[in-house]
DNA sequence: AATTGGATTAGTCAAACGTATAACACGACA
DNA sequence: TGTCGTGTTATACGTTTGACTAATCCAATT
């Protein structure tokens, strides 16, 4: 009934269209007929396609999510040291701030606050980011010598996860402050982590927090 | 002409009002009608005391983070041992999650990422907790003989309060794994520096990051 | 050439919206 | 007692919203 098939181009042009919206003037400010006019389409064929505009965002999400999983897995599947891939992941964060990218995540997100749909399907798609991330972790932290005791996989996962989640945050709110710092401060410490790695026999003196 | 003086207790429930709206449907979903009818109030009332929504979410948000500071300030500003402020501050995230008012908090920055106003009085209250929580980092890393070279205080309260952030953004967004390990990591490693620092002589061992 | 069916258009509809305003209540003050 | 001003109410206005439908278009098929 609602939702045919999508060989044409209108359903692509929607998509897009409220991806540019999300970013310009969020979640909130996107009705049916702005959405249309944006994707230069009738605005009847929203619910023609989609039912509503909860189900259109709906598939942005869907779309979304995939394209970020297969970048991410794509960029820890690579055979570079670790810390060349912690670079990368680094140098996505100014990336996606700059296309926009990061608004489109957080608009949805906070969509999903309010909608216990959406929240569900964000949240197994934060699961599949953390198992990523910990197939990528726990041979790198070995490699290092970390005492996984101490500082578990995990934990170590969570901490940077959150704390990515915390920059984007406080970037869509205008706060650059300290983020410098604190990437100059892990990258430098990745480094002396890769130097201990090559001239290591036994010793464990890098092995703990300050 | 607008916002008279605030002498009866219809302002208060106006703001009160719209708090318990933004922790149950979100900025989007409150309007004129429904804030005045949660607060048990005329509808026209909005215009007369607030001019407009936009107004009284500045409001809301004035007096919000009015609450907050205070309670930072009071909270550091204490004698005890700066990892008894840790965990007094680790147990307000679990506080303020349960009485939503971290909902109150994501809610009024998702509202200004598309509002500058808004945005700027935010970006502002940040500034006063990054001062306020450097103010009692940077004693309390002394303390501890942490290298200040390698480990600069600035970045390490924007990792804290990075972190933190993403962890109240992925709790509302349903999301808990990996957190208990997390803070439990770090309160272990901050119990390890506490006993350091009372039987140390000269030596460094817990100075470095894993 | 005729037919068919999905894609698209224009337009309708009731409901809800922000805003505005005239009228009312009532204690303070003259 | 009469007037004034603030707090409050009821109501109205014009607009916009999401949802829906009937009519039209058009390329592919018969």
């Amino acid at each position: 009934m609602t939702r045919p098939l999508a060989q044409n181009g209108t359903v692509t042009a929607f998509l897009d269209a409220a991806e540019r919206l999300l970013i310009e003037v969020g979640y909130a400010n996107i009705t049916t007929r702005r959405l249309a006019e944006e994707a230069g389409a009738n605005h009847g064929l929203v619910h023609y396609y989609f039912g509503s505009m909860e189900q259109l965002f709906v598939s942005v999400l869907e779309r979304y999510t995939d394209r970020l999983i297969t970048r991410q897995r794509a960029m820890y599947a690579g055979d570079e040291p670790f810390i060349e891939k912690w670079r990368k992941a680094m140098s996505f964060l100014d990336e996606d701030r700059q296309s926009g990218y990061q608004k489109i995540w957080l608009e949805l997100q906070a969509l999903a606050w309010n909608q216990p749909e959406l929240r569900e399907r964000l949240a197994r798609e934060h699961r599949k980011w953390i198992a990523t991330l910990t197939e990528a972790f726990a041979p790198a932290m070995a490699e290092y010598g970390l005492d996984t005791q101490r500082f578990p996989v995990e934990a170590m996962v969570t901490l940077v996860v959150t704390f990515n989640e915390g920059i984007i945050l406080e970037r869509l709110g205008g706060i650059d402050d300290g983020h410098t710092a604190l990437l100059a401060m892990i990258d430098s410490w990745l480094v002396s982590l890769e130097a201990a790695k090559c001239g290591r026999k036994d010793d464990h003196d890098a092995r703990a927090l300050p």
